[in-house]
DNA sequence: TAAAAATACTCCATAGGTATTTTAT
DNA sequence: ATAAAATACCTATGGAGTATTTTTA
């Protein structure tokens, strides 16, 4: 599980999409699929329903989600709050 | 910036040793330089002063801990949270 | 000197890409 | 027929290791 992986989940769980996602991240299409399945198998289970009315989250994708925002974010304000050090 | 990363950082700022954390960690002590350097770098800010008296925090790594900290933890739930999926 | 951190390499795993195939609308 | 996801395959980056050198108590 990594960073990468967690804001590809956030945004394809956004934008119901793979594809979507992928041009949004500047990622190929094939990478997205990727980081999907590898979050997936790290943890175990499904995330997306990859079915008949485009992509859903699962149960887990759904449990996933909050945990993925929150890390996100604090990663972001790590970054800023340790970044500006006026060393 | 990665989930390791911070581990590695938690660690040594918790033994205030690069050889200590890798032994604990099971890394070797060059891996975690590298690891440190690399988030230093990613960062723009030194994390720690190798000194006279071994290593001590910077005002940055000061700063990174306490996100280092909740980011790890987060990691954690999320796993526990996610992967005990019912399916 | 003795212990710890940094450096110089080597190797390999994997992240990401292109191209293609499969699936479903 | 079209669009999206999956798969196959390839490449290159970088993460982790061993061995060595530098540094400093």
């Amino acid at each position: 599980m990594n960073l990468h992986q967690l804001r590809t989940f956030c945004e394809v769980a956004g934008v119901h999409s793979f594809t979507k996602a992928a041009r949004n991240l500047h990622y190929a299409q094939s990478t997205v699929t990727s980081q999907i399945q590898n979050l997936e198998d790290f943890l175990g289970a499904p995330l997306f329903e990859r079915g008949s009315r485009g992509i859903v989250l699962t149960d887990a994708g759904v449990r996933l989600l909050p945990y993925a925002n929150a890390m996100l974010s604090l990663a972001e304000s790590a970054h800023r709050h340790v970044a500006r050090s006026p060393v």
